[in-house]
DNA sequence: AAGCGTGCCAACCGCGGCCGA
DNA sequence: ATCGGCCGCGGTTGGCACGCT
């Protein structure tokens, strides 16, 4: 029988959302709520299929959306999290509020699979990865190793411990967000293996690398790009409306302020 | 200065689940 | 019970920024 595509492409923008499309999407958004997708873009007027508006303003301009970059115990409970979960980055973003799924997904392709091949863990099931024994490495680096090999040994036998036991029960019970702390010695295993491993320090060096790539890059303006707006918009969004969020944007710089911003932005 | 490689992330695509008719 | 439509999710892609040579 087949689906039928959620829209008819034909006519409909792709690509990067311009701020007058941003502009249309959380207007529309913010007076009149989201009932159907698929009738957004027609009434907010917009070219664009429903999906994409969906997509835009959920991972992009939802007023509760904490930006920028993941702590270290941000990490580790996405960590833990994935090892119990899987790739269900939906579940793992519930855990974490103003986080999107993709940003979460995103996050751990591009870094926290590094940081645990760096520590000799499969990223998806933290067992050790077979590796070689280098014959010219120093004392150092074989305590390591076998510190490093223990503990994963540790952290394999509790995921193991987590998995066999009934995991349709587990999993009722994470989406009851009932948190059981089974998994919190798999973490505790984690951080001790960081510690030792000096993994600080080669953190610090990637979250340095990781603060100089905040900038501008998407073709719209994030709110927290902008130097000038340094507000912390989950909190502030707990203590004040939508409506209140938007007027108070409104108020520091006018919509209609973004498009000589955008070209003084990305107007090279 | 230019070219190339890599990292990052926003956005797209397609599928599965859910729900109402 | 079946069908059809919408939503949400996870995988993937494309393009920009930046660093290195």
């Amino acid at each position: 029988m087949g689906r039928q595509p959620c829209c008819d492409k034909v006519g409909l923008k792709r690509g990067p959302w311009t701020i007058e499309e941003d502009h249309k999407l959380v207007s529309f958004i913010l007076n009149n709520g989201i009932h159907c997708w698929r009738v957004v873009p027609k009434l907010a007027g917009l070219l664009r299929c429903g999906k994409s508006c969906r997509l835009r303003w959920i991972n992009y301009l939802r007023p509760d959306l904490k930006r920028g970059g993941f702590t270290e115990m941000e990490e580790d409970q996405i960590i833990q999290l994935h090892a119990r979960l899987g790739n269900r980055w939906s579940k793992i973003a519930s855990h974490f509020p103003g986080r999107t799924d993709n940003e979460i997904k995103n996050h751990w392709n591009t870094r926290i699979k590094k940081k645990l091949k760096f520590l000799g863990l499969d990223a998806v099931n933290l067992k050790p990865i077979e590796q070689k024994q280098e014959t010219d490495s120093d004392d150092d680096d074989k305590d390591k190793f076998k510190l490093q090999v223990n503990v994963s040994e540790r952290i394999e036998e509790n995921a193991e411990n987590v998995k066999s036991s009934d995991s349709e029960k587990e999993l009722k019970r994470e989406e009851n967000n009932v948190v059981r702390d089974d998994s919190d010695e798999l973490l505790n295993n984690f951080e001790m293996l960081c510690s030792n491993l000096d993994l600080g320090t080669w953190i610090n060096q990637d979250t340095n690398i990781s603060t100089t790539t905040n900038s501008v890059s998407s073709s719209s303006v994030s709110l927290d790009d902008t130097s000038h707006i340094s507000i912390d918009e989950c909190s502030y969004f707990q203590q004040n409306s939508l409506h209140q969020w938007v007027d108070n944007m409104d108020s520091i710089l006018s919509w209609e302020a973004f498009n000589p911003l955008d070209i003084s932005f990305f107007g090279k």
